[in-house]
DNA sequence: CGGGACGCCTGTGAGC
DNA sequence: TGCTCACAGGCGTCCC
């Protein structure tokens, strides 16, 4: 499920409700992609602060007992099909269930049924592990100071597909494989162009596109949280939206050409050869 | 160093 | 029905 705008909106579902909490236990299922990293008996007493997104992970602060050191934080990611739920009544932990952040307001719950996703404690987004996932991410797309001379002066610099620049995130942070395609169809952009040969006019289009289709995501509350149930998670909102994602074969919502599917770096990419170009 | 492949896991749908 | 296979919204690590 999640690119940025899904980890957004889990964000928002959840952040203002959990403020403010007192962390009254923790309790791990199945490993998940790192180690929590710290005892969890010691966050027992922490009081939550305001969830904050950066790129696709979210941070979620704890403070220390009045008078106690080590305060710090979580460092949550999705990976690929992991989800949040907060509530006061989820039940017993299932099998994909497998961080609860027990509290006084709610469970806060990891499902992941891939186990690509995480949990990490550190004591602060600068410090430890989080500061180590976090250090090679690029720009939030959002960023005022991501304008279309910096990201074109950034995409001179390589010699990669424009596509995988953009799941890199090093440049550009949020757009995963979906909103990828869907962005460089928006921006008539072929998915398989160096990013060296990519002009200033068409950088610009193309900040531009990922822009608006990560906020036309956000509106939409996202792809597929509500039904993530579903085999690809793709039975969501967005589906209805996407242009070429998923679309091999069908005519391109513009020009009528079929749409074609490749892969690059082992991931499928999808694009309309009419309405794409190099 | 940049760039590409690999591996982490489980689940699902298609095809036989 | 049951098997095998390809594929899945991410990303750190390894190797060239």
């Amino acid at each position: 499920m999640p690119e940025l705008p899904e980890v957004e909106v889990t964000r928002r579902s959840f952040a203002e409700r959990i403020e403010g909490a007192l962390v009254t236990g923790i309790r791990l299922g199945a490993p998940l992609r790192w180690p929590l990293g710290c005892d969890p008996e010691m966050l027992r007493g922490f009081t939550v602060g305001q969830t904050q997104r950066r790129g696709k992970y979210l941070w979620m602060p704890l403070s220390a007992p009045a008078g106690g050191e080590g305060g710090g934080g979580l460092l949550m990611h999705l990976g690929m099909s992991g989800s949040l739920a907060f509530g006061e009544s989820l039940g017993p932990p299932g099998r994909h269930d497998h961080v609860d952040v027990l509290t006084s307001r709610g469970i806060l719950r990891l499902t992941d049924p891939r186990r690509f996703g995480a949990v990490v404690w550190s004591a602060s987004m600068q410090h430890g592990m989080a500061a180590k996932l976090l250090a090679s991410l690029g720009h939030e797309p959002f960023d005022p100071a991501l304008t279309p001379q910096a990201l074109h002066a950034a995409l001179r610099r390589r010699r990669t597909s424009i596509k995988a620049a953009l799941l890199a995130g090093d440049i550009v942070v949020g757009a995963g494989n979906i909103y990828a395609c869907e962005a460089l169809f928006g921006a008539g952009i072929d998915p398989r162009t160096r990013c060296d040969r990519i002009s200033r006019p068409r950088a610009e289009a193309l900040l531009r596109e990922v822009r608006s289709t990560l906020s036309l995501a956000l509106e939409l509350g996202g792809s597929t949280l509500r039904d993530f149930r579903d085999a690809h998670g793709m039975n969501g909102e967005f589906q209805g939206q996407a242009r070429v994602y998923g679309r091999e074969g069908l005519p391109c919502v513009r020009c009528g050409a079929a749409v074609r599917r490749v892969v690059q770096g082992q991931r499928s990419t999808f694009f309309c050869p009419g309405c794409q170009r190099r």
